[in-house]
Formats: structure tokens, C-alpha cells, sequence
DNA sequence: CTCCTGTTTCGATGGATGTCTAATCAGTGG
DNA sequence: CCACTGATTAGACATCCATCGAAACAGGAG
């Protein structure tokens, strides 16, 4: 496959301020990502390729903090499956948690929804 | 240097039944989504859950449409792999494609990819 | 300390996934 | 027709992943 590409998609490394271990911050349509790019911000959207980490990320996010008490409850599986995609999300960066006593809370980190959000081009799109 | 000539003789369509169901558009932070929902939308962040497929993406994304003769120049793995990996995304609803004689091109559904950005800056914007 | 509950970790397992090569389909041109 | 190139499909294979039950860890109550 060595031939000479015309270029129409290659797109330049546009110079980004680095410093950010999370997503870059160009909409995905403005420039093609780098590999180390898609490298970094790939994994945040396999953490929220899965259902029950999807359900799981909007259930966090539409209260300030939530019990993994109340999280179990919410799902079929298994007590130690909610576990491991908490853990998922909180690998990623995500989520974070605090235990209190005897109940863990959770909470989004918004930084990283917020990175999404804009490559995906949704800076104003937003509506109630 | 130029290898895609412009075709300017457009054959049929590849009308070809992309059955994927776009995302709803609650954003995320605003109420928990359901099962239902859920199980809807995670695919499409599953697509985007690969670093070849995220770039493939971004690459479409950031011109009007892109043959898979220089997307595939732009990637390491195999023909068939890139191959692959735009099934994906088409099964996923997330782009949509056309032969032109010899080159296939491929082009964003702007549609699904607003509905993520919706889901996401709506929740980035609110929590922040 | 011992028991109980909530949460995480461990180990195992069936299914999904990314990648490859080889083969096939689609079009152009001799 | 056949040869050639571009793209997809088929089949195979190694790895990853979602899930479970059992066990371990953390804290509160008797």
C-alpha cells in the first residue's frame, strides 16, 4: 500500500497546547487526530461503549454523587460487575470516588465530559 | 501525484440499509438514561473506541469525504482491517459511503455524531 | 473480638474483537 | 476476453472483555 497519497485528508499536527492528560480540545471536524491522539481519547469512549457504564456515567452525572448502594440496585448484574465498570470509568479518569464510612460515593470529573463533548463538536449545541 | 482522478462518472448508490438506530439526545447529566437508552447509544461510543477507527473518523470528519485509498495509506494495519473498521462505523451509523467507479468514498452522518455531542456537552457544560 | 453489611479483588470462562492472509467482488483498460 | 488495481468478504487466530462466584478487605454494631 505505498503510493503517493494526494493529501486531501492529511491534515498537519496543528500545534495544541499540551499539558492536558485527557482529551485534546479540537472538534473532530476541524483537523484528522494523531495517532497518539486517538491513542489518548479512544480509550475514553470504550469506557462509555458499554451499556451498564453508560447507564452507569448518567446515573453519576444527573446527581451530584452517587452510592454504589444505590448504583447495584439499579442493575441485573452482579454486585462485583458494577464494581469493575466503576473501576473502568474510574481508570479513564471519568469518575472519581470517596468512601464514607461504610458507603463509596461516586462523582463525574467534568473535565473529561467536557473534552468529549467538544471534539465532538458540541461547544453551544447543547439545549436544555 | 494525483491518484484520484475525479471521477466524474457516478455509479448507483450503495444503497445499502444502514439499520442503526441514532442516539436519543437526553443529555447526560440531566435525568439517568434508561436501559433502553442506553443500550442504544453505547454502541456508537463503542465505535469511536478504537484508535484506528477514532482517526478513521476524524479524518472523514475533517474534509467533506475521504476515499479508503488514502485512509488507508494513513494507517499501519492491512486493507481489509481498515476495511473492517469502516464497517463499523457504517454499521454504527456514523458515516455512509458511495463508490465512484474505482475508489469508494466515505462521508460523516453529521446527524449521530451531534446526538453525542448533545449527550456530552449538554453534561460537561451542566456539571462544570 | 465477633458478626454483619457494603465494596472490592481474584480466578475462571464464554463470547466478542482486532488483526492477518487468502479469496472474492467491482471497475478500468488493453 | 483477460490483466490489473481498489475494496470487501471469509476464515483463522490470539487477545481482550463482561460476567460470575468465592474470597478478601473496610467499617459499624453488639
Amino acid at each position: 500500500m505505498s503510493k503517493q497519497p494526494v493529501s486531501v485528508l492529511t491534515s498537519r499536527p496543528d500545534e495544541r497546547p499540551s499539558g492536558a492528560p485527557l482529551a485534546c480540545c479540537a472538534p473532530l471536524a476541524a483537523r484528522a487526530l494523531s495517532t497518539e491522539e486517538a491513542v489518548t481519547v479512544a480509550p475514553l469512549f470504550k469506557a462509555l461503549g458499554d451499556p451498564v457504564r453508560l447507564r452507569l456515567m448518567s446515573m453519576i452525572a444527573s446527581s451530584a454523587e452517587a452510592c454504589v448502594c444505590d448504583l447495584t440496585d439499579a442493575f441485573d448484574v452482579s454486585g462485583p460487575t458494577i464494581s469493575h465498570h466503576l473501576k473502568v470509568l474510574r481508570e479513564a479518569g471519568l469518575v472519581d470516588c470517596e468512601r464514607r464510612g461504610t458507603w463509596v460515593y461516586y462523582w463525574v470529573r467534568p473535565q473529561a465530559l467536557e473534552s468529549l463533548g467538544t471534539l465532538l463538536g458540541a461547544a453551544g449545541g447543547a439545549a436544555g
